[in-house]
DNA sequence: ATGACAGTTGAAAACTGA
């Protein structure tokens, strides 16, 4: 069971990526952030195609979560709880129907697009901080459940300093901040496992790198894009990996997929 | 010190992102 998840930076500029990405590495499970397009412009003939169910929470322009599963899924929800004033497009859930030989399991995964935050100094990082507390409470009420659980996606924060090229230069940022490492570990002290720092605790691995500067040519990156397991999946956990082959392609997404093998 | 890059909107230049 591969999930994985990618920041696509608008499916509709990426779909060309994205579908060959699929077609490479057949994840069980995607999940999208930044799709930049309206429930009406997803692009699910393409994706459906691929043999993939699509469901999706748009947006127009901005934002927008999709998750794809190769097995049926239903929607759990669509946004956090406590945001009724909160128009954007960040969080999706669904439980995906896994064969497991003779019988079928349940996963329940989210798709995450975790708010930036900068400038600090603007409405946008008490935003963030309020956003990472819905997600942090509904967390807290998913562990109740018991189940395997994936809750994945663009995190928006850098976790450690070995998480980023330039700690020193990052500090201020809202992505470094001690309030965000402090908010994503409440998180994680919930009993949530962040797959990739299990596997790989070295450091200095990447999942974003800016556009300009030649960050991608210097390495200049930023491990943001995070896959934390509840105890559940975190007990089947077989493999986790950042696959940086769709960074180096044409037209690439400033992000590249993170993503884990679980053996339910 | 500044801008550098890419996408969206909408038809130029502003806004957003990390």
């Amino acid at each position: 069971m591969k999930i994985a998840t990618f920041n696509v930076n608008s499916l509709r500029a990426r779909i060309a990526n994205v579908l060959e990405w699929l077609r490479e590495e057949q994840p069980d499970v995607a999940l999208l952030q930044e799709i930049k397009c309206s429930d009406a412009e997803f692009p699910r003939l393409e994706i459906e195609a691929l043999g993939y169910h699509a469901e999706s929470h748009g947006q127009k322009s901005y934002n927008g979560v999709a998750i794809l599963s190769r097995t049926p899924m239903r929607i759990e929800h669509r946004a956090l709880g406590g945001g009724d004033a909160d128009e954007q497009a960040r969080y999706l859930e669904a439980v995906v129907e896994v064969p497991t030989g003779e019988r079928w399991k349940q996963l329940r995964v989210a798709s995450i697009y975790l708010p930036n935050g900068n400038p600090v100094d603007s409405e946008k990082y008490p935003y963030k901080l309020a956003w990472m507390e819905r997600l942090r409470s509904h967390a807290a009420d998913l562990l109740q459940l018991e189940h395997p659980t994936v809750l994945g996606g663009d995190y928006n924060v850098i976790p450690t300093d070995k998480d980023v090229y330039d700690p020193v230069g990052w500090a201020g940022d809202a992505l470094a901040l001690p309030q965000t490492r402090a908010k994503f570990r409440e998180i994680l002290n919930l009993g949530y496992t962040e797959a990739f720092n299990l596997l790989h605790p070295e450091g200095h691995r990447y999942t974003f790198w800016d556009y300009q500067a030649g960050a991608w040519q210097r390495d200049h990156g930023l491990r943001i894009d995070h896959l934390l397991l509840s105890p559940q999946a975190a007990d089947c956990l077989e493999k986790c990996d950042i696959d940086k082959k769709p960074r180096a392609k044409d037209k690439p997404s400033d992000h590249t997929p993170i993503w884990c093998e679980l053996k339910l």
